[in-house]
RNA sequence: GGAACGUUAGCUCAGUUGGUUCAGAGCGCUGCUUUGACAGAGCAGAGGUCACUGGUUCGAGCCCAGUACGUUCCA
């Protein structure tokens, strides 16, 4: 069949990802391999609300890559895909969309609102996993876990329960960051922090003190605080100074009065206060600023909250009641301006948190949350990564986990939310609560736990309501590794014993401490066991600018788009080749340049296929005659056969070691350099004539085992490839196929290899600064001790050079090109007469190097603290160094005699 | 304010136990080459005081200290 001018990939993609699936390759059961012959990853599910996007691209790429590689080595290998359900994201979704039918969610009950949420899900949900099946991504689909099927869902509620009764799970009043639009609480990493540009407004309160009687007398004099929050005066309880700041040291113990409404309060020392700020007196919010909360506990001040939980002022605050806070700001400033409580106003530019889902400004706001004791299980998750039972990569992020391990913090995993696992835990009226499976075992906890004289034995029918709240959805995440095996649901099934532990985790840095760190411990806590022994951080994708791809910038590009334009290869390809391990990944949106050069190199492997495959019709004998032009075609195979051994070999070693950017790049010049360049030009018949029965078949071994190189990292074209080269049986598909065995390698052949290139390459540029035209032909005479090596290389020098005849010779040969390899000397005779000036340039350019060269070793050899403490072989490599520069130093004035 | 990481060619990055004159790759750039795989190409070339300052060493891009700048995380 004629092949077509380039490389299909729309159908390409189509067809073999069909193909694959049919026959079920991507599809692992346990069987009886040992363990060192398995390999399994869970994917980080992504968002079940999400699609594709630059982070997804290269994450998915990569775990690809590495089921791939081990499916190919002969592993059992079990990738497994899924989608997590984001309580967050998919409520705001669920919530949008019934706005768009003008339904509000507090219309709504919760049953209703969840069976929305569902038929959501299932109608739109999940989109990213269709997309990841464009991209190539090797799922075992059949296992598609969600957090929220039935079984985990269960397993869910169960560690709750569990760490509850454990005592490890706690219900407390803490301060909170609080979400106002989505009204609900978000944890430390939820917020980011953001430079923004506020007013510091300084504030004067009016002083008073007390007399003997107690009674309060005002002062006619005032303390002036400075404040970017204006509108939380109300909630003021204390003011606070530090106790060495001789300003305000008569102040202490005194009061003062909040302006506009005239509620006294104390002054109060504190060192917490930094004196050069501000004005070094500062106002204590302890229901809204959490470092005043702190201060407020120690000096057991009152708490006082004036904002409801949409931002708004409620009837504490005493004025602006009902207005949002700021709005409330701004009046408020207004008004203290009107009645002359305002010193002044500098503008003032701080960092402020905002809710990475909604943007709105984050609110310090004391709450009664669900609270996870993080020190009770750390512990075993600290020593795994500490002691490499389980691994970075790279190893640089051992240390930020340590550092946050070490100093670990209560996790809040309550959130104000409807979709999710719902919090079993259950109040009676009194806000007595109880934590059970279900509203059966609540009660018979209940009445257990609360035997109350006004009832008689355990049969009373409490009213107990559950927690409206579900769980953060890391608390489901944290499970995945073993959930999705329903290690837990069905404990010591046969999936859960053959694939756990997993092998790799794949993931972003971002989240080591959401995600990661928290899987460690539950795999430990509940399987007594790591969930992954190695873990790979990917960078982060940025702009051209920059700047980290998100959604809310909008700047990472239509994935889908790129994958129809350049092919999955390519932007596979454009992914991993600029994406070193736990470095940052620019991706230059507007050039797409990696992407482009990822289609031009599924450009040349096509060309270089259509190539081979325009011989396949002209097989000659099945050796060339003796003394033909061909006959160096046999040192031609010999040397890249052993080349391709040569890198195979650096490949095994760089992706054991994750070093997959460094891996594609030396496949890309394998084949794009040794093999197209070099190989394919040495072997090329002349035009219309027969090909060597041998060198072809040959050729076309090199090239599938070149595919197989590359097929981890772009499937779909190896795979097409690999059909177009020869007749294949059913099944036989690049896809499963086992890598052959590294044979050992002939570094004669390789060296040999690496003279000729080096001869080729110096002879052409000699040509080109002669000005010799490429039809030109040449003489070349060669002066060497080398006569066997060159014997066997002559024939593809003389073609690769257009050398009409090469010869050896012992002396200079007058009134030629001289050029210098190794300790060779090559005499290029054209029919034109050589510029002898030129020559003389070229080689006295080259003798200064050698010298230079030469005057570097012998100072080395010279110091005698060198020669002393030097290990023995660095001192003979010198020496050799030396003998070699004298040689060339030696021939190179030869040839300039000669001149 | 605390911590981590980084700074090498115009751009993006390699440089793995300190030892070739070691300073590399890809892209980009500059010449030359257009009918037999490929101009999405071929051949060749130019480009850098390895952020700065000291130190250790016979020897430093690599090790140590400090400075500057940048990024990220935590307050």
């Amino acid at each position: 069949m004629e092949l077509s001018k380039n490389f299909d990939h729309c159908s390409a993609e189509q067809n073999w990802y069909r193909h694959w699936l049919e026959k079920k390759y991507f599809h692992s059961t346990p069987d009886n391999r040992p363990v060192n012959e398995r390999y399994t990853i869970v994917i980080p599910p992504p968002n079940v609300t999400g699609i594709l996007h630059m982070g997804h691209c290269l994450n998915n790429t990569i775990q690809d890559i590495l089921i791939r590689y081990a499916r190919m080595q002969g592993k059992n290998t079990c990738w497994v895909p899924g989608t997590d359900h984001a309580s967050i994201a998919t409520e705001a979704k669920v919530v949008q969309m019934l706005r768009e039918k003008g339904i509000t969610k507090s219309s709504l009950t919760r049953e209703e609102f969840l069976k929305y949420a569902w038929e959501w899900k299932e109608k739109y949900g999940g989109i990213i996993l269709q997309q990841l099946k464009k991209l190539g991504c090797s799922c075992d689909w059949d296992r598609t876990a969600f957090t929220m099927d039935t079984d985990y869902y269960q397993s869910v509620i169960a560690v709750f329960i569990d760490l509850y009764n454990k005592g490890y799970i706690y219900r407390g009043k803490r301060m909170i960051h609080w979400d106002v639009k989505a009204k609900t609480a978000l944890s430390d990493e939820e917020v980011f922090r953001k430079e923004t540009k506020q007013k510091l407004v300084y504030i004067k309160y009016p002083l008073a003190q007390k007399d003997q009687q107690g009674n309060i007398k005002k002062i006619n004099d005032s303390i002036t605080i400075a404040t970017v929050r204006p509108e939380t005066i109300m909630a003021d309880v204390a003011i606070c100074v530090h106790p060495k700041d001789e300003r305000y040291k008569p102040l202490q113990g005194k009061y003062a009065l909040i302006p506009l409404i005239d509620k006294l309060i104390p002054i109060i020392a504190d060192e917490y206060v930094s004196m050069d700020f501000g004005t070094g007196a500062l106002k204590i919010t302890p229901a809204h600023d959490a470092n005043d909360f702190q201060i407020g506990l120690k000096h057991k001040l009152e708490i006082v909250d004036i904002l409801n939980e949409d931002g708004t002022l409620n009837n504490e605050a005493q004025i602006f009641v009902g207005e949002d806070r700021f709005e409330a700001r701004k009046k408020i400033v207004k008004e203290l301006e009107s009645k002359g409580f305002i010193a002044k106003i500098e503008e003032y530019t701080s960092e402020v948190g905002y809710s990475e889902r909604t943007d709105a400004v984050v609110e310090p706001r004391l709450s009664l949350q669900w609270w996870v004791d993080m020190k009770k299980i750390s512990e075993p998750a600290l020593k795994a990564v500490m002691d490499g039972e389980i691994k970075f990569h790279p190893a640089k992020f051992k240390n930020l986990y340590r550092h946050w391990m070490e100093n670990i913090k209560d996790w809040c995993i309550s959130r104000q939310l409807w979709w999710g696992h719902r919090i079993p835990a259950w109040y009676d009226e009194q806000g007595r609560f109880v934590v059970a499976r279900n509203e059966e075992e609540a009660k018979e906890i209940f009445n257990k736990q609360y035997p109350s004289a006004g009832r008689q034995g355990s049969f009373i029918n409490v009213q107990l309501k559950q927690d409206e709240d579900v769980l953060d959805t890391w608390f489901s995440s944290w499970l995945w590794p073993f959930e999705v095996f329903h290690g837990l649901s069905n404990p010591g099934n046969a999936d859960m014993k053959y694939y756990y532990p997993t092998q790799t985790l794949v993931t972003a840095p971002e989240i080591i401490f959401f995600w990661v760190a928290r899987m460690i411990m539950a795999g430990y806590e509940y399987m007594k066991e790591k969930p992954f022994s190695d873990v790979y951080f990917t960078g982060i994708v940025r702009d051209e600018l920059g700047r980290k791809m998100s959604k809310q910038l909008g700047n990472s590009p239509d994935l889908l788009g790129l994958i129809d334009k350049y092919g999955a290869d390519a932007v596979r390809f454009g992914t991993i080749i600029s994406s070193p391990a736990g470095n940052d990944l620019l991706f230059d949106v507007k050039e797409e340049s990696t992407l482009k050069q990822g289609s031009f190199f599924v450009n040349k492997i096509w060309n270089a296929l259509k190539l081979v495959r325009s011989w396949e019709s002209r097989i000659g004998s099945d050796e060339p005659r003796a003394g033909s032009r061909e006959s160096g075609n046999n040192f031609a195979v010999d040397w890249f056969e052993n080349r391709l051994n040569e890198v195979k070999g650096e490949l095994e070693k760089m992706l054991g070691e994750f070093r997959l950017s460094e891996a594609l790049k030396t496949i890309y010049s394998l084949i794009w350099d040794d093999f197209c360049s070099w190989y394919l030009e040495w072997v090329k018949p002349e035009f219309e004539k027969p090909v060597d029965k041998k060198v072809y078949e040959k050729t076309i071994d090199f090239f599938e085992e070149l595919m197989q190189l590359l097929h981890p990292f772009m499937p779909f074209v190896t795979e097409e490839i690999y059909h177009q080269l020869k007749e294949r049986n059913e099944s036989d598909d690049i896809c499963v196929k086992l890598f052959p065995g590294i044979k050992a390698t002939d570094v004669s052949k390789l060296q040999v290899g690496s003279l000729l290139k080096e001869a080729i390459t110096a002879i052409r540029d000699a040509r080109n600064k002669n000005q010799v035209k490429p039809k030109e032909h040449i003489k070349l005479h060669i002066q060497t001790n080398k006569k066997d090596a060159y014997e066997r290389i002559k024939n593809i020098c003389s073609r690769q050079i257009n050398a009409e005849n090469i010869s050896f010779t012992d002396e200079a040969v007058p009134n030629s090109i001289a050029v210098v390899i190794q300790k060779d000397t090559f005499y290029i005779e054209t029919e034109r007469q050589v510029n002898p000036s030129l020559q003389k340039e070229q080689l006295q350019k080259d003798l200064e190097y050698q010298k230079g060269f030469l005057l570097s070793i012998e100072k080395k050899l010279n110091n005698e603290r060198f020669v002393q403490n030097a290990k023995p072989e660095v001192i003979e490599l010198e020496q050799k160094k030396k003998k070699d520069a004298l040689a060339k130093i030696k021939v190179i004035e030869e040839s300039l005699a000669a001149l």
